[in-house]
DNA sequence: AACAGTCTTTACTGATTGGTACAATTTGGA
DNA sequence: TCCAAATTGTACCAATCAGTAAAGACTGTT
């Protein structure tokens, strides 16, 4: 009765998914093992810890993922103006235009924030930070940078939640190049 | 064992609470009871339609409230520019400069967003339009107008998410009076 | 003081929750 | 080919879930 067909880095994704849409309580596992195809077994040998070590380990791999795409890019690149504008192409594709909900920030307005508060926190500070990095090298002082950066993420969360709420994915995109103007400008 | 001390209208401000402490999801028949000190019985005899009907009665004192003090004095200031301030100190106020969420929003990334989507898009568009009226007033033309009203209650619901997650009502403020300038300017 | 209506308590339902235990099975390596 | 480890299905657990039912107690009116 063991066909070792999956992985667990294999699962990981479709687990993102099912947060995204029921959120953490809402993603009872019953609802998992239907969505995975994977029973209560293989899924506590995959994560002894539970839900809570599922939501964990989403949790790190969306942040490797924003790491590796978004912020070391916006930190590394030579050309910050291209960086910053090829990032928020690829935030918006992220967000599939705003069909798609950020778990992180949805995390962070649930009751759970508290649970996953150190994670939620690295990641929009590291995201502000990076972004910082790029607008300072492309001439900004520190402060302005940081305001900037801090503007920005605001504007990708809020959009999100606006987008959604209105469903109107419209409404994100035109959020998302207003930002990129004014962050290049 | 009867003791009337309760109206229908008292409850609900506590209701409020606990769903925004809770989510809908999590705030559960025995957290409600508890908090609210009303046994089932009563709860059902207020609310027949249960916790979704609780739901739908917080969210209209929620959309009346926001009527009151915020959509129809910008609708109707005759200086609008005062209008903007005030209403702006007045969300402040409200979400306790970001320590409080906003519930609509919380409720918009939830998997519950379909069975308010009604609510949830009145809710956030008599905002967009209200906003738009006064910047209207103060010069702007219809889409200029409507396109900062946007990016202002984008940034509030973004400001919201990023305050939350980083533990930092500070930021929200700061976001706050950002876009205050950024509307009167 | 009796009444009807409003409100509340209590006990209960069946379903579902997250989690555990463990045996059965498959797999890769020696 | 054989074995230990990895993987999986099934049955089970106590706790909690939203919701129901109905009898009791309080209220204002007459």
């Amino acid at each position: 009765m063991a066909k070792t067909i999956a992985e667990r880095s294999d699962i990981i994704p479709v687990l993102a998914e099912i947060f995204r849409e029921h959120g953490f309580e809402g993603a009872s596992l019953s609802v998992i093992t239907e969505r995975t195809g994977l029973g209560k077994g293989s899924l506590y040998h995959f994560f002894p810890g539970g839900k809570a070590e599922m939501a964990q380990a989403v949790l790190t791999e969306i942040d490797n993922w924003f790491e590796e795409k978004i912020y070391r890019p916006l930190r590394e690149s030579e050309n910050p103006a291209f960086a910053i504008r090829s990032t928020c192409r690829a935030v918006t594709d992220y967000f599939n235009s705003g069909r798609r909900i950020c778990l992180v920030g949805a995390f962070a307005l649930d009751n759970v924030r508290d649970r996953f508060a150190s994670q939620i926190n690295d990641y929009f500070a590291a995201w502000i930070t990076a972004l910082s990095h790029a607008l300072q090298k492309l001439g900004h002082n520190a402060e302005a940078a940081t305001g900037l950066a801090e503007e920005a993420v605001i504007a990708i969360q809020g959009a999100l939640v606006i987008a959604r709420a209105l469903d109107n994915p419209a409404l994100f995109e035109r959020a998302m190049t207003r930002m990129e103007k004014q962050l290049i400008a």
